[in-house]
DNA sequence: GTGAAAGCGCTAACAC
DNA sequence: GTGTTAGCGCTTTCAC
């Protein structure tokens, strides 16, 4: 068996307690003792064991969060921070992904209080979840999710106001053909991102384009600008609701010689990382990541320390980059 | 406090033994006995908390794994797998992001006895995480990993022979001007893949008409077919090193109007999800995931069993789409 | 400043 | 089949 406390005592020559205090940092300890534990937890190779301490102390210093997909480079983003800002106060964060499989009812990470607290980022079974985190009374988080409620602790970002400055951005360049390819209706992030679009045209005094169905998708910006171009009527400018989306109606538009942004402008959404990789750079709405997770973080430490609900809703920005400029060129 | 597995016991009039057992399934318990645990236990909405057990039984059924990106489409679709595979053997996969400000020394994750074992994935600090993970004998595999050891459990994919399939492919197509983007030097698959290539154009008696650098980025595809274009002298097909690298380089082709695969034939590497969603739809070699990932958990199922230090070599597989054909078309 | 003793909630022998 | 008795390794009173 490895070292235990009792080992690290009866070596050092003092009591578990002392050892105990060393580890958890408690002032309270003389220097000469703390250095002569420390030096022999050292030679011991000792390590403490979370279970021990867990089952001890009623809490696992543990935060959860379940991801629907590893490939996601705004996931990768927003659960980073959290990572980093959790480390500084004392918590770790583990992740769990979420498969097709996986049997009803919430991962094992939720289970046998496994974690303290949960952050649930875009979660795809909101509801059931919501319910089984409180059902289980473990603080949690929402971040992005679909169905606001107002006693639900939660983070979203203002998709209208992001698609508002999106498409003004597009009339400001002086567009007036304008379209928009929308995300799937059963997101509330779509829907919002279409009302911003609309209501930008509106006071505009503009009619859209058009408005394309799409589901967040290379192909949904591929199949959209097929049928414009099989028509012989293109826009001069598009928004779309998402950044994949647009890469896939600037694929298509190059393949046609279309040229971007001179004959056609595009906007996309998101700032995914790798639609500013290829050419001309995406002009899109970036979701402030770096914020939601630091957010993300200070509700749910709120939470755990006994607070309340808390809503926050976040701004996006516009990001220029080269694949708009006015009509023309 | 929450119900504990006494209150159970008192509850349902049998002891804590009986209720452990019906915890673990044990099939010696009368059913009649057994049908009462799980009623009281649904009353009283008792859990068993995860720190008593894992301390009870010196093992916490946890799997690690450290990743270094969630932004990966073949970290997910191995991760996912494993993920799956685990639950079906009783374990459970917590995942840790590695970040930059990441202090030296592994993650919590690995330490205090969090897990049973680790799956290293395309390790970063490959040597480090062994030394720690072999120091604190805690049994692992390695995937995808820099430096061949003949004692390292791990499981490899033969980079070069992918290479050869790739570039033979072409070969066979016709191709005579066939260049090469590679990979970051770093790396031991850059270097196989250029291998393989180099190979399979010696066997053909043929000379690369360049092997370019590259960075297994949109960008390395990008520089690349640039440099080529401004020459004014273009191969007819070309191998890259990754799909990033060759959906850079397709893009910057379509761009300047060359034609994929008609004026010139692409194939990548890595069959990331998003390579072929663009058209045309990408040719390139399949890293298999389904069986990466079924593999490592065997493997570290067999290592926490008390078995020893297997290798495994898997062969990556052709996917022929859209992006090749014989020269001119 | 330090320690003895009593848990935290569960499982592993060993009896019955 | 079922229960009794000890721990697992740590933290937490409460003394000293």
């Amino acid at each position: 068996m490895k070292a235990s406390i009792y080992d690290v005592a009866k070596k050092s020559g003092l009591s578990v307690v002392t050892v105990s205090r060393v580890l958890n940092h408690d002032p309270s300890v003389r220097e000469k003792n703390r250095e002569k534990v420390l030096q022999v937890m050292q030679e011991l190779d000792y390590r403490p064991k979370a279970a021990a301490r867990s089952l001890a102390k009623g809490k696992t210093s543990l935060i959860g969060m379940k991801l629907s997909t590893l490939d996601d480079s705004f996931f990768d983003a927003v659960v980073k921070v959290i990572s980093e800002r959790l480390a500084e106060r004392g918590y770790f964060l583990t992740l769990s992904v979420s498969t097709d499989k996986e049997p009803a009812g919430s991962p094992l990470l939720f289970q046998e209080e496994h974690v303290d607290g949960v952050i649930l980022l875009s979660p795809m079974r909101e509801e059931e979840d919501r319910k089984e985190l409180e059902k289980r009374g473990i603080p949690y988080v929402m971040i992005d999710h679909q169905h606001p409620a107002p006693d639900v602790p939660a983070i979203v970002v203002d998709n209208y106001a992001g698609a508002l400055m999106a498409t003004n951005h597009l009339i400001g360049l002086g567009h007036r053909q304008i379209a928009h390819i929308a995300g799937p209706e059963l997101f509330l992030s779509s829907r919002e991102r279409e009302r911003g679009f609309r209501q930008a045209m509106l006071e505009a005094g503009l009619e859209p384009f058009s408005i394309e169905p799409g589901q967040f998708q290379i192909s949904s910006g591929l199949e959209a600008a097929d049928r414009w171009i099989s028509a012989g009527r293109l826009p001069t400018a598009v928004f779309a609701a998402d950044d994949y989306t647009a890469l896939g109606m600037m694929d298509a538009l190059k393949t046609a010689g279309i040229r971007i942004p001179q004959d056609v402008s595009v906007v996309g959404f998101d700032d995914q990382i790798i639609a500013s990789q290829f050419r001309p750079k995406l002009t899109t709405v970036r979701q402030p990541a770096e914020e939601i997770g630091r957010r993300a973080v200070e509700l749910l430490l709120a939470s755990l320390g006994g607070g309340g609900a808390e809503q926050l809703e976040l701004k996006p920005e516009l990001v220029v980059r080269e694949s708009t400029s006015p009509p023309g060129g």
